[in-house]
DNA sequence: ACGTTTTAATCGGTTTTTTCGATGGCATCG
DNA sequence: CGATGCCATCGAAAAAACCGATTAAAACGT
């Protein structure tokens, strides 16, 4: 079978087209004309016809010749395009990168985080992708997704953990909840009332009650919710009390929002870790370190 | 300078792609695992990041990497075109081929003959360019065409005359004109009488004189007209006589004009070549030898 | 926990290709 | 008729491509 044509070889002919001389043409693509020659000549074997008329005076192009030469700088002109893009692709935080968040982050560090990286790096096209941990952890190891911002711990399998920084968790309640006189709130004064958490899947409702030294069985009113979004409201209502992630209440969560009280706890370790997870293996860690530096701040 | 990409290597990138499997990639280019896996890695240095995750169950392409896939298999395919293109044009009277041809040529042996090679190689595409034969000399030799169709004897430089058949020259005479009473007519019998030629330019002018032994001085009445179809009807009128090329009768020039008589010459020699002219280092006599066949016949 | 397997990178050596300088052939020009 | 210009060809040297074997590292199985 007929070999492929190769790059240097269209070179060769789109030079000869232009100089319409073989020693002209070698030249110009800093070789010698011997080896300009056999190109051209290895050329015309390969698509099996002539593609140069050797005259005298100069070196015309066949009509087939005039045919692959428009063929072949269009390939040419591709090439340098693709060398071009991959160059501009080398520079740091560019192109695409797929970023997965759960709930109950996304919506509180990536608006802010995002416009501002956006500034910094216009070219940089990031994709988000709002999962649960769970979905995230499978699509990033599947290659679906190249980094995901998660709440810590969580089992990542093979991939590597980057933690950002700790958000530690509120207690939110009615105004004038019996909690409401304590001057310090530890995780064990929360037994007995009703606590609103998100439902199953929610890394969030284990994280709370992992750092509470909680059980489902404890919490007496199971009243699962599916977004921080729909707890507030029925905490205002006197439903129960609940804990929301600092990072919420920081960005507004509570805005708008009356008859709902915030209340640090006073023990340490009632928090989540935030950080971010990639596969070992990628290539871009520099990248997403740089990334981290804007998530840390 | 970085170098250039290798198709070669482009395959492998694509194949690398498709398979997300260096061994299976290798596999389906036909080369070792090892030889894959090198030209990745050179195709990664020269355009200076890394296109492939080498994770250990399965190879993923990098976001860079996919879009260079992307443009790879555009540029392969561009390439296998160029190759099938290629294919075709072996193919004997296909593609292109620019003709020239002298006015007093072209109307009447370019119709008939262009249809039946168009019925045969529906695939050739024939340009035509109808100038006088000084012009399409100096085009054929600069490259503009390809090949022309002359009038013989004409000097064409450097170029390879190939002679089909010779047309003579028949009297076209008013009827009840003085020479019509002759059973036999030579040249010199045209003495004395109005001569209507061609204007200067027109190798059939000097191509008559020459063939008559005449010069312009010996013809009468130099009335010089741009065209066969212009010199008919002033024959016609009794304004003078002419010789008109045989071909040229036989494709009825004279059609739907009354009055004027033909006649053929006794003597040898009062004729025209015809011939077709190529450059000798043309890379496509064989096309142009079929091409004569046609216009022989 | 420990071999086994899988997978890609690497190494060493051989073959192939590329490239160059020099030479040759051919036609044109002075 | 020699000089010149141009492309093809040749021979040698340099570069590369390629292969098979091996290595390294991780995943898998027991």
């Amino acid at each position: 079978m007929a070999s492929d044509p190769t790059i240097k070889q269209l070179k060769y002919l789109c030079a000869i087209a232009e100089k319409q001389h073989f020693g002209k043409a070698a030249k110009s693509c800093f070789v010698t004309q011997s080896t300009l020659s056999v190109g051209i000549q290895e050329l015309e074997q390969s698509l099996g016809l002539p593609l140069v008329e050797r005259g005298r005076k100069s070196a015309l192009l066949t009509a087939a010749g005039e045919n692959v030469v428009k063929r072949a700088s269009e390939i040419l002109a591709q090439v340098r395009a693709l060398k071009e893009e991959a160059a501009s692709a080398t520079e740091p935080l560019s192109s695409r990168i797929r970023l997965g968040a759960i709930p109950t982050i996304a919506p509180y560090l990536l608006p802010d985080t995002l416009a501002l990286i956006r500034k910094h790096h216009p070219r940089l096209q990031l994709l988000i992708r709002e999962d649960l941990s769970a979905n995230l952890v499978s699509l990033l190891n599947q290659g679906q997704l190249d980094l995901i911002l998660l709440a810590l711990p969580y089992p990542v399998e093979a991939a590597y953990t980057h933690e950002l920084f700790s958000d530690p968790f509120v207690l939110a309640h009615p105004v004038g909840h019996a909690l409401e006189k304590r001057n310090v709130i530890k995780p064990r004064d929360l037994r007995g009332h009703d606590i609103l958490l998100l439902e199953q899947g929610h890394c969030l409702r284990s994280h709370i009650l992992d750092s509470c030294n909680l059980t489902n069985s404890q919490i007496s009113l199971t009243f699962e919710a599916t977004s921080l979004h729909t707890i507030v409201p029925m905490v205002a209502n006197g439903v129960g009390i609940t804990l929301l992630p600092k990072m919420a209440v920081d960005k507004g969560i509570l805005k708008g929002v009356s008859g709902v009280a915030t209340k640090a706890f006073s023990a340490a370790g009632v928090q989540r870790g935030i950080g971010l997870v990639w596969r070992k293996a990628s290539p871009r860690v520099n990248d997403y370190l740089k990334l981290a530096e804007y998530f840390a701040r």
